[in-house]
DNA sequence: TTGACCTAGCGAAAACGTTCGCTACACTGA
DNA sequence: TCAGTGTAGCGAACGTTTTCGCTAGGTCAA
């Protein structure tokens, strides 16, 4: 059960996944001691978010390591894309360009980047 | 100070931000026709809706006409750009680039629109 | 063995978002 | 005036997210 879990990771969990792509796998202490400098919230809270967490297929876990071994079930770039196809739906109705188009204007790029995004242009009009 | 920290919208409340965008200032009855042909809710709760937004400055309205009218505070393009940034701190800890390149890479866009893209790089780089 | 300290988890409370029932008031046509 | 119809709003109910108190069990050194 617990499957196809269609819903966004909330605030906090968000806030967990990015502690977990940065630090890599690790047991809760580390990840506590990470949400508690930045929210300054109980060890038992941690341990729940990860516990709802695992039930919605968010994060895996290792029960054969002693303390426990927590990691992301999706990577980053998957989470970032999904949550912003979302984004794209509710504010845009779907037209992605808009908001890439946006995204890029107000962004202070340096050459390098824009370097690459015509890459991808040229990568994506060779196709 | 009217305008502190504002959360987010929420579901809902973009739901009926993306009405207005769409209708442009309008009375309760036709935000609510449309937000009900979309969700199937009450006309209470359009209206409840409604005045959360007003106290959060979501929507402003006004008054003296007789069914009291309300619009957007913020245009599309403003709560779109503020919701990418926010989506990007929370996903990318503030690296707007990789979520842009994300966001073309997986996009299937027209040639009219990449040729809008490279108009904007070519800008960007004349600055 | 005992005490200090750690991990793990349950269940309930608090906080927040969403929904609607019910009430009041304004306007219109008979 | 009065019934009928529409607008406005309060307050409570409900569901979900976030928080934590409390308990149980494991490890280790004295």
């Amino acid at each position: 059960m617990a499957k196809s879990r269609a819903s966004q990771p909330t605030e906090v969990e968000l806030q967990i996944l990015r502690i977990l792509w940065e630090l890599g796998p690790s047991p809760v202490r580390n990840i506590h001691t990470r949400l508690n400098a930045e929210k300054g919230t109980n060890y038992s809270t941690t341990v729940k978010m990860l516990s709802v967490m695992l039930d919605k297929g968010l994060v895996k876990r290792d029960e054969t390591a002693s303390p426990h071994i927590y990691r992301p079930a999706m990577t980053r770039e998957a989470t970032g894309k999904r949550m912003l196809r979302d984004l794209v739906d509710k504010v845009y109705d779907g037209a992605a360009m808009s908001l890439v188009l946006q995204a890029l204007a107000s962004t202070k790029a340096t050459p390098d980047e824009l370097a690459e995004v015509r890459r991808l242009l040229d990568e994506m009009e060779g196709q």
